[in-house]
DNA sequence: CGTTTGTTTGAAATAACTCAACGGGAGTGG
DNA sequence: CCACTCCCGTTGAGTTATTTCAAACAAACG
C-alpha cells in the first residue's frame, strides 16, 4: 500500500515580510531552506520583544500543527526561501507514520527547551552574558545544520534585532560588542562572523 | 470492545522535595490536585531562575510524554498531592484516543505561550511591571482551575520565590510590593491576596 | 547622489542591585 | 512555657548596570 510522501511547495519572502500575522489560521509550517526569521510581540507602547529566532535548516513553528493557529506574528529577518509541510502530515497519526512525525515533535521540544533557556539568559545575567548566549546559541545551530563557512558564520542580525531578543537597548548592545571585539572574543564585519573559541563563549555567556 | 481508563495513581510531597531532578528518566507526568510546583535552572555561581510555575488543577511537564526525560529539576514550592497520568496514556496514539490526548497537548500548547509571555515579560518589562503580569497570571489561572476563595486566592509563594520567577532581587520585589499595597492595588496577608482590579492588574501589567 | 538604515560615541539620568541590619512569626527543643 | 533558631519580610544608604537623549558617521539602496 503506497503511502504519498507529503508534499513540499517552495515559497519565498523579502525582508520584512511576514510568514504568519497574530492570531491567523494556519494550514501548514515551514522548513527554512535560507534565510532567517523571528516569532515576536509588540506591546501597546511599542516595546518590542523577539520571542523566538528561526534558522536556516530549522522548522518554523512546529506547534503550528497541533494549534492550527499562529498566536504571534513570524516575519522574515533577510531574504527568505522556505518550503511548506501540511496538515496531511498530521494525519501521519492514523498512519502510524512515526517517521514523519518525529521530526515535528523533536523541533518542538527544541523550542520548548531553548525558550527556557532564554527565559534565563533575561531574568538572570548581564548584558554581556546574554549576548554572548546569544552568539554561541547561533553558532551551534548554524553548526549543527551545516552551516558554517570556514571558521566563520553569517550574522544578518541587525543591533536592533539583536537587543530585541537579548531584552537591552541598541545602543547598548553596541558597547557590549565593542568590548567583546577589543578583548578580541569576537570578529564582525560585512554580516560575517568569527569567534575566537566556542568553548570560552559558552563560559562566558555563564551557561 | 472495551479500552481501559489510564489508572491514576495518588502520591504527595513535601516542600522543597523534588518531583523530577535534572535530566532523570521520566515515565509519567503529573496531574496538581492541591500545591504548587516549578521547573527551574541554577547556574553554576548560584543565581536561580524558575522557568515554569504549576498551579493545583494543572498538568505538570506534559511534555514529558513526548520527550520521556526532564530537563530541568521540578520542585514543590508548597506541600502537595498529585495524581500520576502514565505512558500507556501516550498509547493512545495508536488508539485513535484523541478525547486522551488532547488535554495534553493543549496543556503543552498553553505552555509554550506563557512562556513566551515569560519572555516578553522579562526582556521588555519595568519591575512593577512584571509582578503585576505576575499576579495577574496566577490570578486568572486559579479562577480558571475554579481556586478563588471568595474574593481572595492562595498566594503562598515567598518574596524570594517571586524573586526567581521575575528575575529580580527579595528586596527589589518588596519595595514593588510595599509600593503597591500603599496604593490599594493589592492586600496580601498571611498566605492570602485580594486584588482590588484585575482588569486594572492587566493594564499595569502593560498587557 | 540623496535618503534611509544601521553603527558608533559621549554625557547625564535612573532603575534595580548590594550590603547591612532589624523585626516578626513559626517551629523546635529543653 | 520559654528560649532559641531559622526563615521570611522590611527598611535605609550607597553603588552600578543599563537606559536615555543627542549627535555624528558609515554603509546600503534605489
Amino acid at each position: 500500500m503506497a503511502v504519498p510522501e507529503p508534499k513540499k511547495d517552495v515559497c519565498s519572502f523579502r525582508r520584512h515580510q511576514y510568514l504568519a500575522r497574530a492570531g491567523e489560521a494556519q494550514d501548514h509550517i515551514y522548513r527554512l531552506e535560507e534565510g532567517w526569521a523571528c516569532r515576536f510581540r509588540v506591546l501597546r507602547d511599542g516595546r518590542r520583544q523577539i520571542v523566538a529566532l528561526f534558522l536556516p535548516g530549522e522548522l518554523c513553528e512546529p506547534q503550528w500543527l497541533l494549534s492550527h493557529r499562529a498566536d504571534l506574528p513570524v516575519v522574515a529577518l533577510t531574504p527568505l526561501r522556505a518550503t511548506t509541510i501540511g496538515m496531511d502530515v498530521a494525519d501521519a497519526h492514523q498512519q502510524h507514520r512515526r517517521d514523519l512525525l518525529d521530526p515535528v515533535y523533536d523541533a518542538m521540544l527544541q523550542a520548548l527547551n531553548r525558550q527556557a533557556e532564554w527565559i534565563v539568559n533575561l531574568g538572570r545575567k548581564t548584558a554581556a552574558e546574554r549576548i554572548c548566549a546569544l552568539i554561541h546559541d547561533i553558532f551551534t545551530r548554524l553548526r549543527n545544520n551545516g552551516r558554517l563557512i570556514g571558521d566563520r558564520f553569517a550574522m544578518p542580525l541587525t543591533q536592533y534585532d539583536i537587543a530585541d531578543i537579548v531584552g537591552l537597548t541598541p545602543v547598548h548592545v553596541n558597547r557590549v560588542f565593542k568590548s567583546l571585539r577589543r578583548e578580541g572574543i569576537i570578529d564582525l564585519k560585512s554580516r560575517s562572523m568569527w569567534i575566537a573559541d566556542p568553548t570560552a563563549m559558552q563560559q562566558l555567556a555563564a551557561e
